[in-house]
DNA sequence: ACCTGAACACCGTTCAAGT
DNA sequence: ACCTGAACACCGTTCAAGT
């Protein structure tokens, strides 16, 4: 596991290969799966790292506060390794890993005292937005880095140079869906009570 | 183009390969290499067409209305064919295609007349929700039909036999977005007009 | 303009056999 | 309990050469 981490922040995901990670070990590439099943079940222990690095600031008593606190703690912790989001992304489309992010994310929506099923979907809708932001933003710096880049593909703010900040871009995301849920809490547009 | 869009819908992405569409072609693989630079070209072409599939149903009034028939016709279009999310998914993370999803919410979205920044970040995190929800729902239906299932991952709904019906459970997390864009329009919890 | 043939440098995985 | 060696069945991509 601990070479698995290092060659995947260090060279990145297409490097973490089966092979590879054998030679690093010096050892033959069957000798891992005596350890693993298949490069799936590593993959997704891998992402269960890297979700595990999170750690939410300050528990403040607001469910807001403590809600913005742990999304951004999983987005760092996404962006704090190499292809970090990516990883994540795909073990979490198989059902595999990252159970936890959902957890903690579910567990802090839960102090607004929504229903269950509501808060379950929130969560869900929050992991979508914080692992699709923070692996589209991984792939636009490596390819920023990359060098040239056509430059007029990736997601587009609308305006074509705009490139909002991304730290605000992201606030600005969990925003809208705590402002989302805080309309659930007062379902319709409070007509002034007279 | 339309041979390898039956390979995907036929027979799923990871048949998709250059020599199996080329097999399919009566070619040699190398002979691909002259109509496409390389795969991840092909790929966003690929996606490009599924997400031109989307249609919004009807045209009313409400913006609100014109986001939710938009952001379910995209749903659609993901669904129906065979691992489109995930090919999306990919494209979109890399920046090559799809750009039309973004543009076609952000439109929608402009409706309710935000500024241009938030309207293209709530296209945004729409865009991730989508694409995000779409994957993980296909990718537990190809593992349900798959037999077997640990079902014990997986994102759960916080009550682990919950599994909310797929529509309603999409609906719920656009109406969080929409809402939330509802609360970005009148900022501060309107306190009644004295 | 469009394709073939042959090669390069890889993959994940299995499985008998060793120690 | 843990690993090797050898093999199986693949990948994407390049490039000289053909028609």
């Amino acid at each position: 596991m601990a070479a698995a981490m290092e060659i995947l922040d260090q060279q990145g995901l297409p490097d973490l290969t089966m092979r590879h990670l054998a030679n690093t070990l010096g050892v033959a590439p069957s000798a891992l799966y005596w350890h693993f099943p298949n490069k799936q079940t590593l993959l997704a222990a891998v992402s269960d790292r890297i979700v595990a690095g999170a750690r939410p600031a300050g528990a403040s008593g607001d469910w807001r506060a403590a809600v913005r606190a742990e999304a951004a703690s999983l987005h760092d912790a996404l962006l704090s390794f190499k292809d970090g989001a990516e990883v994540v992304s795909s073990t979490l489309a198989l059902g595999l890993g990252a159970a936890d992010l959902q957890r903690r994310l579910a567990a802090a929506i839960g102090g607004g005292g929504f229903d269950a099923r509501t808060t379950g979907l929130a969560a869900e809708t929050m992991v979508h937005f914080i692992v699709g932001h923070a692996f589209h933003r991984q792939q636009r710096m490596q390819a920023d880095s990359l060098g040239a880049v056509a430059a007029e593909h990736s997601l587009d703010h609308s305006d074509p140079a705009d490139h909002t900040p991304e730290p605000q871009a992201f606030d600005l995301g969990i925003t809208l869906l705590v402002a989302g849920l805080d309309a659930q809490l007062r379902p319709t547009p409070p007509v002034p009570a007279h």
